[in-house]
DNA sequence: CGGTTTCATGAAATCGATTTCAAAATTGAA
DNA sequence: TTCAATTTTGAAATCGATTTCATGAAACCG
């Protein structure tokens, strides 16, 4: 391997100023400089980057903590997150946690070890307490996911409204039997989406029924299990609140393939607003979140971190709109 | 941050033992040994991998080089990879190229920094004599795609013969006016593809119209187009052979937006077998590809090659089956 | 022209780990 | 008890870059 000593030798200067030219800076006469070039090009010389990280404490290099990498929502973030990343010559370490909480934190590590600069958490299973800890070792946001006692920046959509406005349309509709698919979680994101469902629900004076929330629900396989148990049901809901486009699908599709109509038998409401939602006949309704624009605002403010030391561990929340579109599933 | 030498002078050992303890050598006391597992605890130490991939020459890290990591595909891909990879300590760089030629020679120089150890392409823009030079910096491994002139080894799938099954599969069901769309690319699995989709033509004794074959065709907006441009010919075919679930969906959604009854008027026929197939009405008859599987024998190779730096460079084809799954497109 | 700035350059220290080699400590055998 | 063999330990070199500090050269000014 060529190294910058090899280059400095070929040219008779000294690794300081082939070091120089490396990282443009000044003070290299014109004709050194290009020597230099020269010198690189022709003896292939690349910077080691295990080196130059050893040397200048960084890495520019930032990982991105993904449940699936399989649904489309996340990737759409990375999407976002990659866009500003790129601009500024960062990489991204995406990491796949099938929303294990051990390999949440053995991802965390990544920092400790000074792998990564910072991390971007797009989903959490742990508790912040066990996350606090990490806080010290390099810029860590939370993106879409958030949770009350974390001390570091967020960045989150309106879940609250999404599903209050979902839930407020099917009411309109006149629905007023209505199931509920949700996350497994009893905070963030999970629980503001069923606040916001049960406060649409009780606004219209319509009370839940336990029988009809469905937790831990996820992707097609869920959706379908979920319409499974509703089949079975002698009292059955008229339409089903879903967490994702997916499992909206995995429903839709279930109650199809049992000769139901929707949304005439029974009404669907997906979440994310995914290219499926638009596949799947009839056309979903379901609710926009800017997944990309999420990620690229979550980007922007790792950057901001990134530069600003100081300021890393600060408590701040930046909230995106999110919005309902209607088709023909409701 | 605490590193080795403030673990040493905690102990009152040198950093030669802690290093030694660290990566569980022998030749150090049961004593001392526990007492810097102590000590790490205490101090919260971690190694910091850039002085260890410095040290070491080496990152235990391996880049996967993806289209697009919306495609469902690729991810199933990924998803193998890292089942191999994490049982040996490796961690995936996840790279997406937007099949971008300069992204991927970008990326290349991933390899070149030593940054990675190796890398994966599951797709390849460049010819191969742009590729060519980098070999000397670390394994490369083609992953589903292939190129002739390649000197490493690569994982492919059978892709002639699973575009000569589904051909053939529609001229049993008595089409014989097939559309075809693919890839850009006149090499490789593209190629291999459209000579499957002739082959079986011409065995059935059918001609190839040119105004059918449509290239450059990946996602579901591209499946859409298709059929916009099929429902706009005097000579219709009356089937659409396709290169991916994403873009059979596409034309399927189109066809029955403009009233076409699937497989009835046009039958569509995927490649994938991803979770959409099933999901569509009708169910898609598709070709499954093993995609897991490809990426699980991939990542063992990659291991072999990083173990025996020796014959990295070997050319090495392995050929993995793909089968027909007839659903109700077709 | 002497003296002060500014600019260009290189020697050596540094980042944090691993490894080699030699010395010290321990064990075992006679 | 003595000497050889083995085990344990540490000092220093090393990986490949960057940066500080010192030095010499060039430019500038009255």
């Amino acid at each position: 391997m060529t190294t910058i000593a090899d280059v400095a030798k070929y040219t008779g200067l000294s690794r300081a100023t082939v070091s120089r030219v490396i990282n443009n800076y000044p003070h290299v006469s014109e004709q050194k400089r290009e020597l230099v070039r020269q010198a690189m090009m022709e003896l292939g010389y690349y910077p080691n980057s295990a080196a130059q990280s050893l040397r200048n404490q960084k890495t520019g290099i930032v990982a991105v903590l993904v449940p699936r990498l399989t649904n489309p929502f996340f990737t759409s973030i990375i999407e976002g997150l990659e866009v500003i990343a790129e601009k500024n010559n960062l990489q991204l370490l995406i990491c796949q946690t099938k929303a294990s909480k051990q390999k949440e934190l053995s991802f965390l590590k990544l920092l400790k070890t000074k792998q990564v600069d910072g991390l971007i958490f797009t989903a959490i299973e742990n508790e912040w307490s066990k996350i606090e800890p990490y806080v010290d070792c390099g810029p860590i946001i939370l993106c879409n996911e958030y949770q009350d006692d974390a001390t570091v920046p967020m960045i989150k959509l309106d879940q609250y409204n999404g599903s209050y406005m979902g839930t407020k349309h099917l009411i309109e509709r006149g629905y007023k039997k209505i199931a509920f698919c949700g996350g497994g979680s009893e905070s963030g994101l999970s629980l503001d989406r069923k606040k916001g469902f049960l406060a649409a629900l009780s606004e219209a004076g319509i009370k839940g029924e336990d029988k009809w929330m469905f937790p831990f629900v996820y992707n097609i396989g869920d959706g379908k299990k979920v319409m499974k148990e509703i089949l079975a049901m002698d009292d059955r809901p008229t339409a089903v609140f879903t967490s994702s486009d997916e499992v909206a699908a995995g429903i839709i599709k279930e109650a199809k393939d049992n000769n139901l109509t929707v949304p005439e038998d029974i009404a669907v409401i997906g979440f994310d607003d995914q290219a499926i939602a638009q596949i799947i006949e009839p056309e979903m309704t379901t609710i926009y979140q800017p997944s990309e624009e999420i990620g690229r605002v979550t980007m922007e403010v790792m950057i901001e971190l990134l530069n600003n030391k100081a300021q890393s561990k600060m408590k701040m929340i930046y909230e995106l709109p999110i919005n309902l579109v209607i088709r023909k599933s409701t």
